[in-house]
DNA sequence: GTGGTCTAGACCACA
DNA sequence: GTGGTCTAGACCACG
């Protein structure tokens, strides 16, 4: 399996979310969307925390996460691999994350007095042309 | 106009948000479904704080950022009052927000790997119903 | 609901867990057994940290992980908390851990050629006595 | 003697150990359960290295595991072959390894809300059907 | 070379 | 005061 590219992430500093959030969510999609396969090889801590000009610990704690949740595998001394998809969290789980998820968009759509048909269409648009791992 | 009775607010120790913003989303969605009309007055500080169990300061922040953001006006030495419609923001920045909260929602998707369809069609649902008030 | 006293946890040097691995089992122990009580505060990062002589980051990374695997919630600015149990992982997940733990266990059961019937006793006396937390 | 054929030992990618644990574990295994008899020779490490496509150095760290414990025994210029049984661990280093193993298991059963009792009839059913050496 | 852990010290948001 | 994040630099096990 090849190693990943440069990888074609970007700290936004200008970003609400912290930058190892920023980490996560940037692999996490790029592995839904398949654009990081299954069994690739992911840039090294020491690798990534340079090409981004941030602290090694930081990449580090985003690759645990990303681990954590069941989406990289860590092989030791080898480095850290796309892993097989799952569904590690329960229904109720991924109910009440949602759930929120949900609440805190539509908070911010009424704060912001944005149109619900603008708001539906804008997400509808962003979910589309994802293409979604298969679960196992 | 009446004074608003016990404002039925509840803060959920269970939720992820602070407890300002959790006051900063109920009121200002009160607001927007006119559950509390143009004029009426708000709670006092002292009086929400205490019927919450929290700290008055901690009301007097929401109030703040609901005032700064235009949906209470102060009426010195009366109280807060539901302010009438107007926009606040200014394109950009009501924009810049926007998109962060729709790629935060589009990230928790893929993070839970929930259909596509579902999430359209749960933030379609959610945000029909609310009756918005017309932006000045 | 009061704080927790001194919350009598050792960091046993010759233990072969990093510290925060020992932290997180001795509340999670703790918290299963009823020790720790639904709704109780737990000790400040800084003063665990203080009172076990190791870095706060230590302390908060046990924490954080004991708080997204739901065993603990954050109150922003007030403390954490013993969350309500829940069942978080999904079936399948649950029963992959269980295996890798059960396969771990026997490969050292066979390495230290402990007798069958040993090892069922000792892990049998182990587990009674401890009072488990329904699940919600 | 026989040398031992291929001897199906397998890497999991997703197993968590290292692999020089994997191979530890593997053959030890089959020395306890007799699949591996009393004097028959391994596979030489460069063999085993490529038949399972790692790295020499792994297998000759994960043979000298097991010749210091006991296992394995050298005949200088023929090989390594399967020592007989004998106790190479003092009681104390027994115990304390057995505890850290009941432990750990005990911390996972616990953090995965495992129902005593099936664990211990899991662990009662893994141990029974393997045939054990008897120890010298 | 790889990731994992710990320490030290700083800054931030929240109450 | 509380937890959360980031940086910097060190040491360890693994391959």
């Amino acid at each position: 399996m090849p190693r990943t590219q440069a990888l074609m992430l970007e700290i936004a500093t200008g970003d609400a979310r912290p930058i190892s959030r920023q980490i996560v969510d940037g692999i996490r999609m790029r592995i839904a969307t398949g654009e990081l396969a299954l069994g690739m090889q992911l840039p090294s801590v020491r690798g990534l925390a340079q090409q981004l000009g941030i602290n090694p610990n930081t990449v580090a704690k985003a690759y645990a996460e990303l681990t954590a949740e069941g989406w990289l595998e860590s092989r030791q001394g080898l480095g850290l691999f796309v892993a097989p998809p799952r569904q590690r969290l329960s229904a109720e789980e991924r109910s009440k994350r949602f759930d929120e998820a949900v609440t805190r968009f539509v908070h911010e759509v009424v704060a912001l007095d944005v149109a619900p048909d603008e708001a539906v269409a804008r997400i509808d648009s962003e979910l589309q042309g994802l293409a979604f791992r298969k679960s196992a």
